[in-house]
DNA sequence: TTGTACGCGTTATCAT
DNA sequence: ATGATAACGCGTACAA
């Protein structure tokens, strides 16, 4: 390991000086300069991360604090991981992957006493998460992808359900369609606060009334089964239903079938719409479906941004103000199981 | 940040006594090993990750170089990063997620040459990769997960292609089936030396030989229309072929299509195998399909663990000895997609 | 403009 | 068994 010693001796300098040189701390003359750059590079010098963290209280480190896949646990949700460690390497920085044991808060102290991490981003953030107000009272920097019930003041990125709902009811509107239903996400018994599912459904509500169309909500299937069996009783109460839209992908995958079973056809019959899934998942029904596919990179990379500003907002006076809120819509991937309703039809 | 300065005035003892009390690195008295333990809890002292790092040498956190996703990076691939980091924070490592940018092995000379990892944990390992041999010239712990085309001494952890084919081909021939096709994974242009594709390819040419079975390969169809099509052009060399194995969630998609196109049915018709996804993924196609699923969060687990004894058997001689190997099965989920074949059945 | 000296928090070595 | 002290590699006052 060739340290910033080496460089200095074979530059011909002080270790402060070589040191200086390189960061531009302080005044160097360029000749000065030069020599040092040209010995570091001969030596292929690179910092210590350790030593200089240890001095400077910064290690360009963050922590990612990863649930353990639960079930609904997909493919969006680990890209908030990738997003976010290019963002930070983008921007000098490292990610650490921090699986949460059985005990997240004892965790959370755990990864944030060691020093290692100059800041944390949290996923999958339930309404009533007590992990922010533990890194507030550590006063550990921190981001989250996702929010509570009230973020208030807390750096967060999230998805725009309200503008999602929107795009989602005026392309189903724009087909003609007169009345929407909505399966939502099965919540699991510990996760009754997931931020999504209570968004998603009230939004959902909301922009349908708004734009004029009928609403069934309420299901929550959480499996193909359940999925198909939820779209029957559908059926048995609303068979002038004619647009679903369904934010899980077993459940939707058992409507596909539901609808065959039925004898009849997607888009012919029914416009099927999947709510916050990859379009390469989507792409694997058949008919393709549309999606309104989440921004789970993005998400990432601003998440880590976002983070990065507040790490840093500390020392260098960015920042340093309000919070930074950012949300985003899910992009509308349109595929072949969206189609006018048909003339009068009913189920 | 309460530190270990802080632990030993308030157990009256010298830092280094602290430090070996608590790390049992050295004879300490019983009584005084107590009082700095009660002292250390009182205070919630927690070692400083940077400082012991820079003074042992070992920092005790593994870098995982994460290839940037591709078209073709499902769940599974996903799922090394979790295993990785579930079995490194078992042992009381981090995982630092490394994305990988446009040139791998500038990136791999960064990542270890900031002192910051003890050990890299490849994945995504071509046939021909050269990173190996960067690490072994800069003598760098480090495991695979995945092979080269020779691993030689190399730890690595991978899946065992020839029991999974052998196994695939046992579940067929044991409904009844005569002839299997196998289409494999479409290889990017960069990729040509994916061992996934070479190897799965090679031994369920070879199992299917060994149980005496009519094989048909050759197909690398990349998306869903390429999966029909496909499979058409197979039927039409081939009418008598009544099971088909998969390596492309697309291109299954796509032949599930093609099948009711030509208004037959699985698994009447056609018995179809999802090869190296995950069950999850099956699980939303319909029928079911049957599945060979790859224990990919059990191979980022076991690869993280050889990474970790090999650190440690440079200083602890465990480990020292030969490499370590492991291959793992994929494990079969028979869903609905696999019967017996139609008497006769012809396409 | 440059060099000297100290400290970050820890472990290791050497006395005691 | 314990305490003082020297590193580890770097940044940063302060002195020159």
């Amino acid at each position: 390991m060739t340290s910033l010693r080496d460089v200095a001796e074979r530059a011909r300098v002080a270790v402060s000086t070589a040191s200086a040189a390189l960061n531009g701390t302080r005044p160097v003359a360029a000749a000065t300069r030069r020599r040092v750059e040209r010995a570091a590079a001969e030596l292929g010098y690179r910092p210590n991360l350790l030593a200089r963290g240890l001095q400077s209280k910064r290690t360009r480190i963050l922590a990612l604090l990863f649930p353990a896949p639960r079930s609904g646990f997909g493919l969006t949700e680990m890209q908030f991981a990738t997003g976010a460690a290019e963002a930070a390497r983008e921007r000098g920085y490292h990610l650490l992957l921090s699986p949460e044991s059985a005990d997240p808060l004892e965790e959370l102290r755990h990864i944030t006493g060691l020093g290692l991490v100059d800041g944390v981003l949290l996923m999958e953030v339930g309404l009533d998460d007590e992990r922010p107000a533990v890194l507030a009272a550590a006063g550990v920097p921190f981001a989250m992808i996702g929010r509570t019930r009230e973020p208030g003041g807390i750096d967060h990125v999230d998805i725009d359900f309200a503008a999602t709902a929107e795009e989602a009811v005026a392309h189903v509107a724009g087909l003609g369609h007169r009345k929407l239903a909505f399966f939502n996400r099965a919540v699991d018994a510990h996760a009754a606060g997931y931020g999504p599912a209570v968004r998603a459904g009230r939004e959902f509500e909301r922009a349908a009334r708004e734009a004029g169309l009928a609403y069934v909500g309420g299901y929550r299937p959480r499996s193909a089964e359940a999925g198909g069996k939820a779209f029957e009783e559908l059926l048995g109460t609303h068979p002038d239903v004619t647009a679903l839209a369904v934010m899980d992908d077993h459940a939707a995958a058992g409507v596909i079938a539901a609808v065959a079973r039925l004898g009849r056809r997607i888009p012919e019959d029914l416009t099927l719409l999947l709510v916050l899934s990859s379009a390469r998942v989507a792409g694997m029904f058949h008919p393709r479906l549309t999606t309104l596919e989440p921004p789970s990179a993005e998400l990432g990379r601003i998440g880590a941004r976002m983070l990065i500003n507040r790490v840093q907002g500390g020392t260098k006076g960015e920042t340093q103000g309000g919070p930074q809120r950012r949300l985003l819509p899910c992009r509308l991937v349109v595929g072949d199981s969206s189609a006018p309703p048909r003339e009068g039809g009913r189920w």
